[in-house]
DNA sequence: CGAGCGATTGAAAAGACTCAACCACCGTGG
DNA sequence: CCACGGTGGTTGAGTCTTTTCAATCGCTCG
C-alpha cells in the first residue's frame, strides 16, 4: 500500500480486522474505536516498545511485520516471536498492569493502529466474545511457548533452524522470508556464523534457495522430516 | 496432612484458595463450587493429565507439587513448570478449546482438587474479578515463558541450573528441593549426567548442600551472580 | 538377599561458539 | 565518477562446553 494512505485506514474497513481477535465486534463499537484509534507508519527497524517501559495501549499491525524480542545477558537479542499484519500486540503487559517484558520492533515498513489502554479494557469488559477470543488466543500462545522452550532444549541447532524455517513460512506466506542473518539466528538461538554454515548446507541439500537476504523454502516436507518428532 | 483427611477439604476453608486466583469470589459461589468439586488423593508420580488428550476441567493444588512438562523427540520430557500448593492447573487448554499441549504429573503426595469445565467457565462468566486475575495470571505466565527460552538459548547449562535452583528455591520454599536428578535435569534442559556434575561442582563451591535428593540452596546471593544479567 | 533403578564417574566424540579475517554491496561525499 | 567507509554476510581454525556411551556404585524394596 502507498505509505501515505495510512491515515484513511479505518477498523471498520480494514481486512485485517475481520480475519483476527477485533471481528466479532459490534459496528457501533467499531466507530467508536475508529474514533479514538491512531494508526502511524512505521519506517523498518523503528521500536514500538522497549522492555521495561509501561504499556499505554494495544497495536495492531495492519500491514508489516514485527519482532517481539528480549534482551539476554551481554543485550544479545532473542526473537520470540515474529508477529504479521493482522496481529494485535502488548497487550499482555497490559494484563498484568506491569511493564513490557519484551521489545517490539518492525522488521519492514509497516502500518500499525494504536489503541488506548482504556478503551481497550473497556471494550473488553462490555464484549464476552472478544474476552474468549483473547483468552483463547494467549492460551495457544502459551502452548507455543511451551513448544518453543522444549525446541530450544532438545534439538539440535540444525533442527531448529528447520522448524524456524517452516514457521517464517507461515508467517510471510507467499513472499520469501526477509531477514537479516543476524535476526534469523536471534529467532533460532544461534550464532549468525552457525546460522550461516547451515543455511549453505540446507541449500546444498535443495532445501531452501536464497537470495541475498531472501529466502525461499523449496521442499518444506523435507524441512519437516530434519525437525523429527 | 494425614492422607484420609481429604474428603473434608473444602473450598470455603481452603487456606491455599485464599492465598490464589480463586481468592474474592462470594460465598454462595464458594458453596456452589463446593458441591461440584471433587478432591482426591495423588500418590507421588500419578498423572493428572496427558498432553493430547482433551480437558474436562481445571486441577486446584491443595498440597503438594505437580510437574507441568512436554515430551520432545526420542520422549525426553522438558519440565515447563512446577506447581505448588495452590496452584490451579489445566485451564490453559480448556479455554484455547484445544487438546491438553503439555502433561501434568505430582512429584509427591499430593492432594488436589477438581473443578467441573461448565462450573468453572460459569464461574469466570459471572466475576471479572476472577477473570482479570486469570488475565493478569496468563500474561505473567506469558513473560516468564519468554524469559525461559531466552534463558534456553543463550545461558550455560551452569547459568541454568543456578536459575533453576533459585526459582526451585521459591517453589519449595522452607523445605528443600526435592526432585530426582533427572526431574531436575529435565527442567534445566541438560543431560542428567551434566546435571550430577555441575551440581557437584556446585557443592564444592559452597552454593548448594546435598543429602541423596534433597538440595538445600546455602549461597542464594551467589547463585544470583552467577546466573548473570 | 537379590533385583533394579537412580546416581555417579570416566573417557571420548560431537556440536556449537568465538575470534579473526575477508568479502561484497551500498550509499556518501569529495 | 570514483574512492571511501560502513554494515552485513561469509569463511576458516581452534577451543570449549556439553553430550553420549559405558561401566560402576549403592540404596531401597520386595
Amino acid at each position: 500500500m502507498n505509505k501515505n494512505d495510512f491515515r484513511s485506514i479505518t477498523c471498520a474497513s480494514c481486512l485485517q480486522r475481520k480475519e483476527n481477535l477485533l471481528s466479532g465486534i459490534s459496528d457501533t463499537e467499531l466507530m467508536q474505536m475508529d474514533n479514538h484509534k491512531g494508526c502511524s507508519f512505521y519506517k523498518k527497524n523503528q521500536s514500538l516498545f522497549l522492555e521495561g517501559s509501561f504499556p499505554r495501549g494495544v497495536f495492531c499491525i495492519h500491514h508489516g511485520k514485527v519482532k517481539i524480542y528480549k534482551r539476554g545477558e551481554e543485550g544479545k537479542e532473542q526473537i520470540i516471536h515474529i508477529a504479521k499484519e493482522g496481529e494485535l500486540i502488548g497487550f499482555r503487559a497490559m494484563f498484568a498492569e506491569n511493564k513490557y517484558s519484551v521489545s517490539a520492533e518492525t522488521l519492514e515498513e509497516s502500518t500499525i493502529c494504536f489503541i488506548q489502554k482504556d478503551d481497550f479494557l473497556s471494550l473488553l469488559d462490555a464484549n464476552p466474545t472478544l474476552r474468549n477470543r483473547i483468552l483463547k488466543e494467549m492460551s495457544q500462545e502459551l502452548s507455543d511457548r511451551a513448544e518453543f522452550i522444549t525446541n530450544m532444549a532438545q534439538k539440535s541447532v540444525r533442527q531448529r533452524l528447520a522448524f524456524s524455517l517452516l514457521l517464517l513460512k507461515e508467517v510471510y506466506g507467499e513472499k520469501p522470508i526477509n531477514l537479516s542473518r543476524e535476526d534469523l539466528a536471534n529467532f533460532v538461538g544461534t550464532a549468525t556464523e552457525t546460522l550461516i554454515r547451515l543455511l549453505k548446507e540446507f541449500k546444498e541439500e535443495g532445501l531452501v534457495e536464497t537470495n541475498v537476504r531472501k529466502i525461499y523454502v523449496s521442499d518444506a516436507k523435507r524441512l519437516l522430516m530434519l525437525v523429527g518428532n
